[in-house]
DNA sequence: ATGAAAGCGCTAACAC
DNA sequence: GTGTTAGCGCTTTCAT
C-alpha cells in the first residue's frame, strides 16, 4: 500500500490537478475550468491545459471531485437478477445512454428480494449515485422513503400504473396480458392454465396474472386456484408447474407463461408427457427474448420494448439530475408475436 | 440542486461525521474508528456511536472517505457482455463474494471489442476501483500497462495460460476442446465442423479451435478452413453458420460449437434442413448454460466452472487488496457433460 | 479570463 | 482509548 504521505516523492503518486497547473503555468481553477468546460476559458489557455494533462496521464481523482462537486456521475440500478437476458438487455441499453454523458452505471441485483433491494438503495445512496433505476412500482414505503430523504432522481422500470406519484417508464402488464388472452380464447381455447413468477413480491407478475385472470372473466370463464401456479422464474420450475398443470383431470388445451424460461419449461412437460405442441396444447410466453426462437415450437409471446425502456431511463433521469427538473411518466407499447407454440384448439 | 455553502440551514444536507460526533460527544475521530471498526474504541464508546448514527441516520460520506481513505472499496469488472448468460452467472458469483466484505462491484461491458475494453479499463481507474476482473489473457499490453502503473490488483478470468505473468483464474479452454473432440472421435465421428465465435480477439475462442484442431490432427484428420466458421455469438449466426457447413458437398456428422448459444442455432439449423439430431447430426456446445437443456434434444457441452471462477476472482482480489500479498493463479477442472444431441456417427 | 483560497467529509498520524 | 489536526484533490466563490 503506497504511503499517500509522501507528496512527490512516490513515482506511483498519480499526477493530480496541482501537477497539471504547474506544467501548465495557470492555475488550479483555470484547469478544473478548462476539462470540465464548464466556465468561460481562453481556447489558448484550455489547450495549453489539455496537452499538459494529457503529458502527464492526468485523471481527477473521483473522490476529490466527488466531494468537492457534491456529484458522481454515478447512477445505480436494482434489478432482480442479471441472469434474465430481459433485464440484462435493458441494463445494456442503460449503460450505453448514460456513457454517452459520460456517467456511470452501477448495477446491483435483489434476486426479487424486497429486503435486498432496500439493502442495495442503502448502498447506491452511500456512495452517493446522482439517479436510481428501480424495476417495478410496488414495495414498501421505507424504499420511496429513502430515496426522498436525499431527494434523488429515480425512475420506475417495467410498469405503468394509472396514477403512480413516481415517475415510471414501462408498459401495460396487465393489458398487454389481458390481450394475449384475449387471442388465445380467439383460437377457441377454453381450458386455460397459467404460470405465473411469484407474485407475492412482483407487480409485473401480479399484474399479468390479473390480465389473464380479466379477459376469462370477460368471457365468462375464471381462472380458477387450480389452473394458476407460480413458481420462481427457472427452467426447471416452469417444466414442475406445467407437469402439475398437465396431471389435472381435465388438462388444459393452452398454459400461458409469466415469461419465456417458464414456457420454455412448459414446452419440455409437454414433451415429456408425450404431448405435442401445439396440436395437443398450446403454450404461450411473456418477453420474446433470444430463447424464445432457440425452443421448437418457437414460443407466441409478448415483445417487450426492453432497450427503449433502457434509454428512456437513462435520458429521463439525465434530464431531471442536469436540469433539475422531474420528467414525466412513459407507457410505451408491447407487441404480441404470433408463432408456432400457439394453435387452434382442437 | 441544494446549495452545499448553507452549513447547517438546508434540511435536505447528509448528516456529517461532525454531527454524529456531536451528538455522542466524541471527536470525528473517535466516531471513524468507531464505524470502521478498525481501531481500539471501548465498547461502550463504540455503542454510543453507533446509536448517534442510526439517530441521525449517518451515512459516510463516499468521496470524503475515498479522499482521505485512498480506498474506494470497490472492484471494477469488464466482461464481453451481459447477455451470455454464463457472464451474468459468474458476475453474480464474485458480486455476491464481495458484498460480504463491503466491497461494490462495479460492471463494465466491452461487446468483445478491445479499444472499448481498454477504455472501460480507464473508466475504471478513473473511478480508483482497488482492484480490476477481466476475461481473458490475451490483449493489448497498453491495457496492461495501465494497471500496472496504477500499481492495481487484477486477475483474469476465463483462461489458463501455463506461464501467465499475471494472475489467472480459469479453465484449459484448449485441454477441454481436446477433450469432448477426442469424444466425438470415439463415438466414429470422422467429418467434423465447428462453429466458433471470432477468434481475432477472444483466446478462449482461439483456444477452443486449437483445441479442437489438435485432436482432430492426434487422429490423423484435420480442420480444413471451409470445416471451420467464425461468428458472431448469436442464435441467428450460429444457425447460418450451421447452414454453411450443411451446405458443403460432405456435409459434418458433428459440429462443434464455441458456445451453447451457436449450437442452439445450429440445432434450428438442422431442423430447417430437416435432419434429426443425433441421428443425422450430432451437435455439441460449450458452457453448459440453461439454454443446453431448454432445447431439443438437450445439448452435449462442456460445463465451465461460472461460479467457482467468479466466487475465486473475489477471494483472491479481495486478499491482494487487503493483505497486499500476490495470490497464485487458479486453474480449475471442466467436465464434459453427454447428452442426446451426440450421438454415434452412421 | 484568470487566480487565490475556502471548504467538501473523512482518515490517520501524532499527542496525550 | 480518545482528541487534535493536517491534509486527501477538487470545485467554486470572490476578487481582480
Amino acid at each position: 500500500m503506497a504511503d499517500k504521505r509522501t507528496p512527490s516523492a512516490d513515482p506511483r503518486r498519480a499526477p493530480n490537478i496541482e501537477d497539471v497547473a504547474r506544467l501548465a503555468g495557470v492555475s488550479t481553477a483555470t484547469v478544473s475550468r478548462s476539462l470540465n468546460s464548464s466556465g468561460r476559458v481562453r481556447e489558448a489557455t484550455r489547450k495549453i491545459v489539455e496537452t499538459a494533462a494529457r503529458e502527464l496521464g492526468y485523471t481527477p481523482n473521483f473522490g476529490g471531485q466527488a466531494l468537492a462537486s457534491n456529484r458522481t456521475n454515478t447512477v445505480g440500478a436494482i434489478i432482480p437478477t442479471m441472469e434474465n437476458a430481459i433485464f440484462a438487455r435493458a441494463i445494456q441499453a442503460l449503460q450505453e445512454t448514460l456513457a454517452e454523458h459520460k456517467v456511470t452505471l452501477l448495477v446491483a441485483t435483489s434476486q426479487y428480494r424486497p429486503d435486498r433491494e432496500e439493502a442495495q438503495i442503502r448502498t447506491l445512496l452511500a456512495r452517493g449515485v446522482d439517479g436510481v433505476v428501480l424495476i417495478g412500482n410496488r414495495r414498501a414505503p421505507s424504499a420511496y422513503a429513502l430515496l426522498n430523504a436525499r431527494g434523488i432522481p429515480f425512475v420506475l422500470l417495467w410498469s405503468a400504473p394509472a396514477n403512480s406519484p413516481f415517475v415510471t417508464i414501462g408498459f401495460d402488464n396487465f393489458g398487454a396480458a389481458h390481450d394475449l388472452t384475449t387471442r388465445i380464447l380467439e383460437k377457441g381455447h377454453r381450458r386455460i392454465g397459467m404460470i405465473s413468477g411469484l407474485t407475492a413480491d412482483n407487480d409485473r407478475a401480479f399484474d399479468r396474472v390479473q390480465g389473464v385472470s380479466q379477459a376469462l372473466a370477460d368471457h365468462g370463464l375464471s381462472l380458477s386456484p387450480h389452473d394458476l401456479v407460480e413458481c420462481r422464474y427457472s427452467l426447471k420450475a416452469g417444466e414442475n408447474a406445467a407437469m402439475q398443470l398437465l396431471g389435472a383431470t381435465q388438462r388444459p388445451t393452452a398454459i400461458i407463461c409469466g415469461n419465456d424460461v417458464l414456457a420454455a419449461g412448459a414446452l419440455r412437460a409437454a414433451r415429456a408427457s408425450g404431448l405435442t405442441v401445439p396440436d395437443d396444447m398450446s403454450v404461450i410466453g411473456f418477453d420474446d427474448i433470444e430463447l424464445a426462437t432457440a425452443v421448437f415450437p418457437p414460443l407466441a409471446t409478448v415483445r417487450v420494448p426492453h432497450r427503449r425502456m433502457g434509454v428512456a431511463a437513462g435520458e429521463h433521469l439525465l434530464r431531471w439530475m442536469v436540469q433539475g427538473e422531474r420528467p414525466p411518466s412513459l407507457t410505451l407499447p408491447t407487441e404480441f408475436v404470433e408463432r408456432a407454440s400457439l394453435g387452434v384448439a382442437k
